[in-house]
DNA sequence: CATCATTATGACCAGGTGGTCACAATAGCC
DNA sequence: GGCTATTGTGACCACCTGGTCATAATGATG
């Protein structure tokens, strides 16, 4: 008694060789991410791909199914990706092992896929995205739902400020993280650092530099390191 | 040989009567705000003003024209608020202070003009947004041309850690403010504060442990304060 | 009043959209 | 081959958009 998503594409388009679906995903995507949902053109899509915009009708049921189903694909990508990075994680892991680690995963994740952290900005700010803070909600409860317990632990381990709500500790890792992350993919928001513009080993001192930052706070202290 | 800006409107529109100008202004303002600049609809607009659509491009160029003028008064107002927050300070003032004043401005201006912080919100992200990168810079240059010297002076008085480069302080700075106030405009990026919610005194509670957090960092210290 | 300049109007246009559907092509099966 | 079910097609539809323009209303000036 599955109810079938309204994501779902019709069984037509599943059955369709994998290369041909992956190139219709692969446009469908190219498509959202350069315009946003309100401006994505279908007749571009079919256009380009050179297939009837019958055919498109046949997969999916509209317009919106069809984004939906294409952010699917961005979600189960992000979810692979974060599980590869933490996967390995000890139960009495570092908080700041994590970020770290959660900082380069969102980096390769811009580099490999580009076009799919494209369609995340657009979802977080575009207007009558269809659902969209369903969508939201559902990528932002990986990271948090990940640093939580680890700032909790940090906290009972003495190592994490207690001076310092828990939800608070959150919410700055996940505003640095976010920005960090919106400034390397968008440079007018990277706030001078200059993040495009560097090499990976410069990209890799700076994220440790923010982490220390944050832990360390940006007032001076007597015994400064 | 002043060149007219494009975002200016005809002499017609300037010798409207204020009122009648200052409802146009508000009618299209509201269309920007809730649908975007793609799906602003210039036809809505004119029918909730009860004017005919000739009278609209009697008073602007087009659409473009029309956007970038909203835009403009939002940039005033930014400025005006900005500057009666931060004017009475004094040359060597504490950067802290001036974090916080800035941190209760935004809160009061997105309280009080919510359409215009949401006209923002949209540039920042909207895609094909007629200049976009220019726009946003015109208003991310008030806050950091404002910070830059201060974070300076706090280092160069001991008080800022030296040892984090000017830019990594302005830049943690800026995405504490910004994601603050998004979280507290638009509770699904609040990571879970609660801001949208909060009365006045536990707002302003929470921006002050957000500084002190800022100040001290999430790493504990062996002298606890 | 008449004359002229300015402002208001809304029917109209070309272009684009998401979505449909009668039909053509194909594939699988006997 | 013939028959059926599935898949592909693109002309077509209603709708909406930003933008135009001939014309009407209004105001100012004599």
């Amino acid at each position: 008694m599955m109810q079938e998503r309204l994501s779902s594409p019709t069984n037509t388009f599943s059955k369709l060789p994998a290369e041909k679906k992956a190139k219709i995903e692969a446009a469908l995507l190219k498509e959202f991410a350069d315009k946003g949902y309100q401006k994505a053109s279908l007749n571009t899509v079919v256009g380009s791909l050179g297939i009837a915009k019958g055919s498109l009708y046949q997969y999916f049921a509209n317009k919106e199914s069809i984004f939906l189903y294409i952010f699917d694909l961005f979600t189960a990508k992000v979810k692979g990706m974060l599980q590869r990075s933490s996967g390995h994680e000890l139960p009495q892991a570092d908080l700041w092992q994590a970020v770290r680690r959660t900082m380069f995963a969102g980096i390769a994740f811009i580099d490999r896929y580009p076009d799919f952290y494209q369609l995340y900005l657009n979802v977080l700010f575009e207007h009558e995205v269809p659902q969209r803070e369903e969508l939201i909600s559902r990528v932002r409860l990986f990271p948090m739902e990940y640093f939580g317990p680890l700032v909790a632990l940090g906290q009972a381990q003495g190592r994490i400020s207690r001076a310092v709500p828990l939800s608070m500790v959150v919410f700055l890792i996940d505003a640095s993280l976010d920005r960090f992350l919106q400034g390397y993919a968008r440079s007018y928001l990277d706030g001078g650092l200059g993040l495009a513009t560097m090499g990976p080993s410069e990209l890799v001192a700076e994220v440790d530099l923010l982490i220390k930052t944050l832990k360390n706070g940006l007032g001076s202290h007597e015994d400064q390191g």
